[in-house]
DNA sequence: CCAAAAGTGTTGGCTCTACACCCATGA
DNA sequence: TCATGGGTGTAGAGCCAACACTTTTGG
């Protein structure tokens, strides 16, 4: 049996977190779990983890990406599933909606204090951090975690807060720039200080680029 | 159902080459596939990939690493199987035996001279390469590639090989060292031309490193 | 002594990092 | 006018790429 599982990423509250649902029956009865379940005969992986997600979410659309299989026949002690772990990105949080009855609720939980998860989901977490992590630093793969518009400080914090480490404005909006990477709107944030500039991403589909 | 197929690499005259089986039966009989099989109930994703290798080559252990999860339901037309691709590396090409009687025969072909390939192996050809490629550049990973001594120069072509350009050979060698990445062996190669030194790897597991 | 491959340093340009103050607005 | 976050330039250090000749051996 071959199921999907997906780890969802968004910026909540100014935290990267991830979105978990509390399993209602099972051996991990009550404990959390990224959502998921079988892929049904005939379907394409990535269908099922959208449509898994969907269930779970009411999303209709995420940035997806395969990550990992998980094999170990002892992870599911009912039967031998090898699961499918996939990462999904969303710019917006508060689209998520209540989980489907197969779950008792989902929550979103900071990425670095997670609850115990079922099943070897704490590995697909480490994983699914890592992977992000790694594609923050080569590609623009932030446009799925940004707004359409955003101001060039919520861009740098994105970086910042899932990086976590600090980087220079200056020398982080130069290098940025250069490259081509986002376009100036013609419009600005106001507020009660100076206005924002506003920027979209010149690409929403994923490039490789240089970005640290 | 689920299947692993592995992509296996080595140097063998100066080229990157891969291994393919010729299938004697199935839909794509004749044509030539990377060497896999189904994984057995209660069976570990990389057990059931050793496994396979050790069937099709003879190989008791190579450098084995997962690579991506295929699970379009028409790469097969008899069922609907799940494939996770491997990626394998060896240092030694003439290890390799006769494959099993699965198989009408096995072969090395230059990794950019591939003959038509069964189901969507192609991708997994292109995806491992994809990623062979990008190891050398952030991992000492060539350590699976050659043997255990070697001269500089031997760990230089396979660079140039392998990401398909020529380095500057000072500037390689200089880089190289300062990382610590290898160490000198007392005794030298000779031939009719000035002795080489002769080196192996400090490490001999996979370390990340940044090579270029 | 010739062929063959091994081994070795320097310099100029460029890139990267470190660093602090002024600006525009709303209240 | 004050508080708040937005936006900008430079200089020194370190890194990287480009480049060609000498060495050691076997035949």
């Amino acid at each position: 049996m071959v199921a999907v599982d997906t780890v969802l990423f968004a910026i909540k509250d100014d935290r990267l977190k991830t979105y978990l649902v509390e399993l209602r029956g099972g051996p991990a009865r009550g404990k959390w779990a990224f959502p998921g379940g079988l892929v049904r005969a005939g379907e394409m992986l990535d269908d099922a983890a959208r449509r898994e997600l969907r269930a779970s979410t009411g999303l209709g659309d995420a940035y997806l990406e395969q990550l990992f299989t998980f094999g170990d026949p002892s992870r599911d002690p009912r039967a031998h599933v090898v699961s499918v772990a996939y990462m999904a990105l969303i710019s917006d949080p508060a689209a998520v909606g209540r989980p489907s009855e197969k779950y008792v609720g989902g929550e979103w939980f900071e990425v670095n204090e997670l609850p115990p998860l079922a099943y070897d989901h704490a590995q697909m977490a480490a994983y699914a951090l890592k992977r992000l992590k790694s594609k923050l630093e080569y590609t623009n793969i932030a446009y799925a975690l940004l707004p359409k518009e955003f101001t060039f400080a919520e861009f740098e914090e994105l970086y910042a807060l899932i990086l976590g480490r600090p980087l220079d404005r200056r020398n982080f909006r130069r290098r940025v720039m250069a490259m081509g990477l986002l376009r100036l709107l013609p419009h600005t944030r106001r507020g009660p200080h100076r206005p924002a500039a506003l920027y979209s991403f010149a690409q929403q589909s994923l490039k490789f680029i240089q970005m640290l």
